[in-house]
Order: structure tokens, then sequence, then C-alpha cells
RNA sequence: CGCGGGGUGGAGCAGCCCGGUAGCUCGCGAGGCUCAUAACCUCGAGGUCGGUGGUUCAAAUCCACCCCCCGCAACCA
């Protein structure tokens, strides 16, 4: 496994209403991805948080009656509650209100400034003072603002702008000479054709006369900088006051497709202009598309992670998400598929097989592990199993946690014919025969105990459960390398089975 | 106009980057088993892999063109 640390980042997810479908899904790929990488003995960092600042948190907070800090502690507060209590790993929260960041952001900014990469302009664009914003004209209906149905003002403002097009050729140089820095390939040549385009400056201030929710520009007490030096400095921030900064050469970004431009052209030409290095990846997923009729009344368009927890478990709530979208595409939420795969893949393919087993081993032996003596297919089902472990760690190498799924689950499959062929329930009948069903059943309880070692990223809750039944401390969940037959000891004893995942009637 | 993604048995999808028996889940038909969460196993029906042309001994997979669908286009993961 790699020696290189590992730095994992959700984006730091934008405060203006609470934690739906698609921060759950990223950070649950977070979460998945440090509990695979930490059980492999990566050394690994996680980071997610909220960004709290801007246009649109205060002008939330104003409709909300309240101060924009008061509002954001509540939102931020709502994240990480929701995050704790669906179980999610990580090392650090940022908040882009902590001063810790703020201060970052200004010493940065004033850096940047010192060094040339910033200058005042005037900028001159079609403004609307009732959504006190600036529009395209292509943005306009009719020529007139969408909301407000009146003519903007043309007229102009004086901002700080980032020399961002200075930067253009190394980045173009950088996309071009590494072709996994941006993944799946389909988004770095997006970025590609974005870098035909010339990329111009990036205004980074707001003037406080429009806007004070923000960080003072450490040059100029008139302004306040704007979004994304703001935000995505958070990335660094919390490394540089927790003494870290080693690790940020290995960041790692999650992101999903909306916010590609500012994570893989503003933010590489900052980070140059900055002097720091690059991150190590930007891995983009897609969307998740809803189709509103196919939703029940009580979900509607908003799902929210811990009615999913209530209703399924959280448990089938990741596996229905990282079995479901291909990383990098979009893919549909549904609740009819969710419990469709619950049903066919967790209670009757997972779940079923654990229960079947351990009922036999209570049956038979009241549930004492007797001696292994390999056959032909004993030896197909520890293949099965040695085969789904190394397809499962490619595939999760490279973001494909579908097949990784599916990888493991033919080897389920597997261990549920095998049972089959091997009918130790028949041959149970015949005394003479009780040693073999002895070692078919130990087989068998390996291949539970490997599940649970493998399935751990994905379903923590079910491989601690698993492991508990087949009465293993916890802690054999992460030796991943002992070997088949090496987990029970002679006389070990599991559990009386119970149902891992209820089935769904429907 | 541009960019990106799709078009694979009845439904939903994977496979395509690294050409060589078309796979998964659901649904349908028949049978088996009886340890198990009416679960499990076997067999079967059902696909000219959007179209055309090309490269190749060989293409769902590579190339070209075309037809449909869906997103994006300065701040929703």
């Amino acid at each position: 496994m790699p020696a290189e640390p590992l730095y994992l980042t959700t984006p730091i997810y934008y405060a203006n209403a609470e934690p739906h479908l698609g921060h759950t899904y990223t950070t649950v790929v977070g979460d998945a991805l440090l509990r695979f990488w930490q059980a492999r003995g990566r050394r690994s960092f996680g980071l997610t948080g909220t960004d709290e600042h801007g246009d649109k948190i205060a002008q939330a907070a104003a409709k909300a009656g309240v101060e924009p800090k008061a509002y954001v502690d509540r939102i931020s507060a709502a994240f990480r509650t929701t995050w704790q209590e669906a179980g999610f790993h990580y090392d650090h929260f940022v908040r882009t209100t902590d001063a810790s960041h703020v201060a970052f952001v200004r010493k940065i900014l004033a850096e940047i400034h010192a060094k040339g990469d910033i200058h005042f302009d005037s900028y001159r664009g079609l403004y609307c003072y009732g959504c006190e914003r600036f529009y395209q004209e292509r943005e306009l209906v009719n020529g007139v603002c969408p909301d407000h149905r009146v003519a903007p003002s043309e007229i102009a403002e004086e901002n700080y702008f980032f020399r961002m097009g200075a930067y253009q050729e190394r980045l173009l140089a950088a996309v071009e000479t590494n072709p996994e820095w941006i993944v799946p390939d389909g988004y770095r040549r997006e970025v590609l054709a974005l870098l035909r385009e010339p990329i111009g400056d990036l205004c980074i201030s707001r003037p406080k006369s429009r806007l004070t929710w923000g960080i003072e520009l450490p040059f100029d007490d008139r302004y306040v900088t704007y979004v994304w030096f703001d935000a995505l400095l958070s990335y660094v921030s919390p490394l540089a006051e927790r003494g870290l900064m080693d690790l940020w050469p290995a960041a790692h970004h999650l992101i999903a497709k909306d916010i590609l431009k500012p994570h893989a052209i503003y933010w590489p030409t900052m980070l140059m202009a900055a002097g720091l290095p690059l991150y190590r990846q930007l891995c983009v997923h897609g969307y998740w598309q809803m189709d509103e009729a196919k939703m029940s009344k009580s979900v509607g368009a908003v799902v929210r992670p811990l009615d999913m927890k209530a209703r399924y478990g959280m448990d089938a709530f990741r596996y229905y998400l990282l079995r479901e979208m291909a990383y990098g595409q979009d893919a549909e939420f549904s609740e009819g598929a969710l419990v469709t795969r619950l049903n066919a893949e967790l209670a009757n393919g997972l779940g079923n097989l654990a229960s079947r087993v351990l009922a036999m081993q209570q049956r038979y032996f009241e549930g004492i592990l007797q001696p292994l003596a390999p056959e032909p297919p004993d030896e197909a089902l520890r293949v099965a199993f040695a085969t789904a472990r190394r397809q499962l760690e490619a595939h999760v190498a490279d973001l494909a946690f579908h097949r990784a799924l599916e990888a493991l689950w033919r080897a389920l499959d597997h261990a549920n014919k095998y049972v089959v062929e091997t009918a130790p329930f028949t041959l149970a009948k015949d005394p003479a025969r009780r040693p073999r069903v002895g070692a078919i059943l130990h087989e068998l309880c390996e291949a539970l105990r490997v599940t649970a070692q493998l399935v751990e990223p994905f379903l923590p809750e079910t491989a601690v459960r698993l492991t508990a039944l087949l009465g293993l401390p916890a802690e054999r969940l992460a030796e991943l390398d002992l070997p088949w037959g090496g987990a029970f000891p002679s006389g070990h004893r599991t559990a009386p089975p119970e149902a891992l995942f209820p089935r769904i009637e429907t």
C-alpha cells in the first residue's frame, strides 16, 4: 500500500441550506475512502466544513430575520450534527468564519497583493438594485431582471482583481502533463477546453457598501474579499493552523461537477500565486437526478440524510449511494431502487448468507468452530474472496465504488452457491459426515470474516455487527492480512444469527 | 454556436480508457433444495449493444460522419 499520505477534502459546503443528498454523497465517498486507506495503513487526514460568507448567506439571514453569524452558526451546526449522526469520519471541520481561517486568508491576500498579482480596476456591468447583483446580458429576460422585471442599470464599480490569466500557461502545462490530475478524464477534457480560451482576471472583492459579510481585505478596509479566495483557502488554513502543512501536497479534493471551474482553474492559479504546491488530485463526480414522480411524498424533492437513516438504516443508504452511481457520471435517485437493492443485495445476498451460516453453526455445533480440511470447492471459495479483495482494491483506487461492491458481491454469490453445492444441511444427517459439515461452516465463517473486513469502508455498522456475530473482537476488522483459517482459534464460538438487513416489504 | 454526458434483452444500469464467450439487479417461465430474512441454487425465454461507413483475423469496445435525449454556460455535491 502506498507510503504517500492522503489528505482528503469534501467541498466546504455553502451554508445557505441544510445538508441534502448531494452533500451527503460526497461526504459518504470521503468517509469510505478514509476508512479504506486507514485500514490499509496509509496516513490520512479528512477535512469537511462550511463556507459561510457572501451575498447569498447575507440575504438568507436577512430573510430569516437574524444576523449572518447567527444564521451560519445554526447551519454549520446542522452539518456537523448530521455528519456525526450519520457516523462519518473526518479529522477537521473548518468554518470560514474561524478566526484562524480569516487570518490565513488575509495573510495570503497580502502576500499576493505585495507580489503584484492583485490590482485595482474599474468594472462596468449591468446591476439590478433589487437583487443587489450584476447580471450578464444573457441572464436577462427581454432585457429586464427576471426577478424584478426592471431593466438593470449600467454602473461602474471599482474592485480588486486577481491576475489569474498570468498563470494560464503554467496551468495548461500542468493539466496536459498530468493526465491523472483531474479525474475522471471527461472533466479533464472539459478543463482543457476552458483553457483554450483566455481565462482573464478574477474579481475578488466587493465594496462594503454592497456587502459587509466577508473577510476584509488586508490592504483596503473599504472592501471584503469575495467567495473563492475565502472558500478555497479553507482547504489549506486548517493544515497551517495545526502544523500539518506537510500534508498539503497530498490533497485530494472530492467535488461535484458544478464547482469544477473554480477548483480546476481559480484554485491552482491562486496556489501558484501564493507560492504553494498544487493539490494532488481533483476527483469530480456527477449529479443525483431527482425524478419527483418517483419520490414518496414524505421525501419530496429534498432527500435528508437522517430521514434515510431512520427509514432504511445508514448502511443501506450508503450502500445504495455507492453502488448505484458510477463515480463521475450522473445517476438517478429513487427510493424504489434503494429498496430493491436493499432487499436483493443486502438482505437476500449478504444478510441471508450470514443468517444461514450462523444458524447451521449453532444448530450442528452449538456455535463451536470445527477444524478445516480443504477440498476443491473450499479452495475455489477462497480464490473467489481473494479475487474479490484484489478487484475491490483496484476499483477503489480508481474511485469505481460501484464496481468495487459488485466485485465483493460476486464472491458472496459464490458463497451462496457453495452452500447449495456442498449441502452441509444434508451431510449433517449422516453422523460420519459431521467433520465435513464443520469444515464447510468454518470456510463460510472465514468468508464472512473477510466480507466484514472488505465491506467495512462502505458499511461500517454492518462490519462491526457481523464481526460481533462471528464472536470476533472488533480489532480483528483491521487485520486484513490475517490468513484464511487464522481468524478462529480452536474452541471458538460464534453467536446465534440475527437479521443484518430486514427486508422491506413492498 | 460551444462544452460535457447519454442512447446495451420488458424496466433500471455496468462493460467501452487497456478490441476476442454481452454482464448485473429487478421482472417473467420451469425445476431443485429446505440451512436461511417466503430467503438460496439451477435452467430457460428475451438483445442486429442509436445509424452508416472505416481500421482489424476480430468492434458494444478504436476512427469518421450522422440521428435522437439530457445537462452546463461565473458561484446548488
